[in-house]
DNA sequence: AAGAGATCCTGTTGGC
DNA sequence: TGCCAACAGGATCTCT
């Protein structure tokens, strides 16, 4: 599922294809797709003739900026991928696949076609002047960048303290720390040498500050891969990341740990899956 | 007030 | 082999 890795691979595809696009038009296939505003008619009118600027990324949100004709502000272009969501560059017309949910249109006939089967995935329209958290709520809540200086183990002891809650379950509160999803969460406390269960509060720091450094190392090494493969994520050429080749406890359970042999385990935590090998992690 | 659980959605997987 | 339940999961909403 795409998080930060996956999301940033996508933001660089989409400011590698799309900057400088003027948008001649927009066609929303599926209502839910967008957000704001609530007419997606007036998605699509909001955005005809504007020219795409950079693409920036908050946890993961994607960002466009937006300008009008005469190269002013025009406001911006929100996206979140949830869990399937993805885009896909088409040079020349192509018929939409079923899952099609929002097609734009360049001038000269290319389209960026956004592609979304379990159709979580949202759009919004930030008209110039409003702050995007204002319109897109989930932004005022998102927690510091893993790469921030502000995320350090001394945050997390601060926000963790008291806290009883599992680590894992912790690791997932976009409002903690933006942009890490479950494979990440799992991976992290894999390299960590963290059980997922453990309560949070009972972290002292140097294992927080471990956990940490595990977390940034394991985003970085799949930036720098194109994001993960152990998922359907594709990037806009259509190609899966390369994540260092393989997990080393997502979605493992019942086979041993490539690191000691031990058999991997699986268990829900919070809803949500989690994998740990218990004799490398304790 | 923190935190758990349900919900949305649909293709895939596993068990009988 | 065929069918159906369980599963996958990001964020939001509801409830305790």
């Amino acid at each position: 599922m795409p998080e930060l890795p996956e999301v940033e691979t996508v933001r660089r595809g989409l400011e590698h294809q799309t900057s400088g696009l003027v948008i001649d038009r927009v066609e929303v296939l599926r209502t839910r797709a967008i957000a704001s505003p609530e007419d997606p008619a007036d998605f699509c009118r909001a955005l005809r003739g504007l020219r795409v600027g950079r693409w920036h990324r908050r946890g993961k949100y994607l960002l466009a900026d937006l300008e009008g004709p005469d190269g002013c502000p025009a406001g911006r272009w929100g996206v979140h991928l949830r869990m399937t969501g993805q885009f896909l560059w088409l040079a020349e017309d192509r018929p939409p696949c079923p899952h099609t949910r929002v097609r734009v249109w360049s001038g000269a006939g290319e389209e960026l076609r956004f592609v979304d089967t379990r159709s979580f995935g949202q759009m919004w329209w930030v008209p110039p002047g409003v702050a995007d958290e204002e319109v897109m709520g989930g932004l005022r809540r998102l927690g510091p960048e893993p790469f921030a200086a502000e995320f350090s183990g001394a945050y997390l002891r601060r926000r963790l303290k008291g806290s009883r809650r599992p680590i894992k379950n912790a690791l997932l509160d976009q409002s903690l720390v933006a942009g890490v999803g479950n494979i990440y969460a799992d991976e992290s406390l894999f390299a960590a040498g963290i059980l997922p269960q453990t309560p949070s509060g009972r972290l002292p720091l140097g294992r927080l500050e471990r956990l940490r450094l595990a977390l940034v190392e394991v985003l970085e090494t799949s930036i720098g891969a194109g994001g993960t493969t152990f998922s359907d994520f594709r990037d806009l050429q259509g190609t899966n990341g390369n994540y260092g080749g393989q997990a080393w406890v997502y979605r493992r359970g019942g086979s041993p740990c490539r690191r000691c042999g031990t058999v991997i385990q699986r268990e829900k935590l919070g809803g949500r899956s989690s994998h740990w090998c218990p004799s490398c992690q304790s």
